[in-house]
DNA sequence: TTTGGCACTCGCGTGTTCAGAGTGCCAGGA
DNA sequence: TCCTGGCACTCTGAACACGCGAGTGCCAAA
């Protein structure tokens, strides 16, 4: 009558956060006297009965068979991450670490392996980085260089560091001078600027040049073009793969899928496309789209070299894990590696 | 007396042959009786038993305990590797598929990563391609491009199709015609030479130069003859982590070594090191240096984009596996790759 | 040298038992 | 109305016994 229906009372979510922290520490269902004993909770055994079955009955918690104990169901994880659980910042010395390690890093490649590696190590969970994507970054420089008479190298910086090359067959022989004055109208026009308004600001360009050499610009430029819009090539780096094998007991089942998964880039990228730019975001067990991960939770978070985010990272493991210690390894290795970024 | 002392005779290395072919179908201990039912060897089990009796006298097989048959030991796989097997060539339509599949390929990334998820394919295994490195190849161009008045980008292509770049901050300003007329020097000497000759070709070069410009010219020789000489920089891409479930009984144990040994590249680099160039290597369990794989085999050779290697590549499986096969299709693999990148 | 026969060993699967953990329910008490 | 102690019940997992069958080693005969 007062308040939600279904609402559940202040204790028994102190008995729902106990099962769920005593579970990820014992891997093992946790029953009604351990759960006194462990925690002061202030009642008695048979009182947290009546609060479990009440919890089972609402579908948080669930027994594997009669006369076991309780563990957590997706949804009660779910109410544990949003409601009852912190995220347990860094310690001092932790985040020291972190910027320590990161600060050694000479090159984005090298950014995103320690990145991932570092993460790896913190959580003991498997990590994963994305490589910032070329959209949400900003034209440093283009660069032309002619190879052979009728070939020309197309070189695109960007302000977080990567460096996209492609070939470009030219209909033509192609001048010097034309290369020289292709590349500085291109770069004036888009040095600094977001890539995908690049395509715009260029469009009128060939009308700049005589009309012989219209067809080569035209094909330098739909090579540039192309180079800008292919997001697909975006990458991912992994690490801790070994860890899976701590996943669990009914282990060949489970981690088989998961590694499969772990193989599929695609898979990968579309998990991390699904996280909310800014906030954290934690996909647990079965809310996860991809069958194979149905067992897993995925904290994943966006990180960028300014305000806004230019990638992802995250890490995988198993639903059973320790949400606000994990929470606050992927927050905090975002950040630092943000500050990188902006930095360099 | 006759021969070599300790000599097998003919019937004894067929036995290890079918015993080998059985273990590594079945995945379980194989018995005299089996034995003769399957192969048709013409002798009674009896005779078989002797035989086994005298290959596990000489260490070539084992039981795991009495009662049970035999499996081969690694000596066994290695006698079974060196004497008893050829090498199993692909079919025409499995000939036709690695073709097909290589040649859609297109960069270098592209020929990397679809020849490692080739191999994994084929061989059901784990797979490992290693870069073409730099030391073998030639430099098909080097570009030097200003990107602010002290900063100088370093563009590195070779004949692979490798592309390497560093960013040189130059201790003054540099002029657009230093640097053209650096260009040219550069690609004058380098192109089409070995990238570890390179340096000495270029050492002469600052004496052309003006003295005021002398300090830049050497700052960015500095830097190319770094990149050149970085051979540690050599990356590797795997597939097929996957099949690794399909590795044993005893699981967790085996694997959870072995995924920590594919974490670390510098441990596969050192393993493909120990291939011998052109022939193909096979390295069985505890032949194998690194601890962690023990219980692995690893079946690796040489590629190249013409006729000598630039990198290598391998499997990675339990050292109960299909030598013949796998040896087939690494090598199968090594020489189409090495025909696309002779191409491109 | 090969072969059939035979006794022996030992792992594995099955069945049974037993203790312990955990539950649900009930009746009494605050 | 809510909490608590007590009690009967359920079920798992470990321990143990047992028998089957695969496989072996050895020996004597061909």
């Amino acid at each position: 009558m007062a308040g939600e229906v279904r609402q559940l009372d202040e204790r028994k979510l102190a008995v729902l956060r106990a099962i769920v922290q005593d579970y990820v520490g014992t891997e093992e269902p946790v029953g009604s006297k351990a759960l006194v004993e462990r925690h002061n909770l202030g009642v008695s055994p048979a009182t947290v009965r009546n609060d479990m079955a009440a919890l089972e009955e609402e579908g948080y918690i669930h027994q594997p068979h009669t006369s076991a104990g309780r563990i957590p169901t997706d949804k009660g994880y779910r109410l544990f991450v949003d409601k009852l659980a912190e995220i347990k910042p860094m310690s001092a010395p932790e985040r020291r670490a972190i910027r320590h390690f990161l600060d050694g890093a000479v090159d984005l490649d090298d950014v995103v392996a320690r990145t991932v590696r570092l993460l790896a190590q913190l959580t003991r969970q498997v990590a994963v980085v994305q490589y910032p994507s070329l959209s949400r970054s900003t034209v440093r420089h283009i660069e032309l260089v002619a190879l052979a008479p009728a070939k020309v190298m197309l070189v695109l910086i960007t302000n977080t560091g990567r460096v996209e090359q492609r070939m470009v067959d030219c209909p033509g022989a192609v001048g010097e001078t034309v290369l020289a004055d292709l590349r500085a109208r291109i770069n004036a026009r888009a040095a600094g600027r977001r890539l995908p308004e690049v395509p715009g600001l260029l469009e009128e360009l060939p009308a700049h040049f005589e009309q012989a050499d219209r067809p080569t610009v035209s094909t330098v430029l739909a090579t540039l073009f192309e180079t800008l819009a292919e997001q697909n090539e975006e990458r991912i780096m992994l690490a801790g793969t070994a860890n899976l094998t701590r996943f669990g007991h009914d282990f060949p089942l489970t981690i088989q899928p998961v590694l499969e998964a772990l193989e599929e880039q695609v898979v990968l990228l579309r998990l991390l496309g699904e996280t909310a730019d800014a906030a954290m975001t934690v996909r647990i067990g079965r809310e996860n789209a991809y069958e194979g991960l149905n067992s897993t939770s995925i904290v994943s978070v966006g990180y960028g070299s300014g305000d806004e985010s230019v990638a992802k990272l995250g890490v995988i493991g198993p639903t059973r894990m320790d949400y606000p210690g994990t929470m606050g390894a992927v927050r905090a290795v975002a950040r630092y590696v943000g500050q990188i970024l902006a930095e360099s």
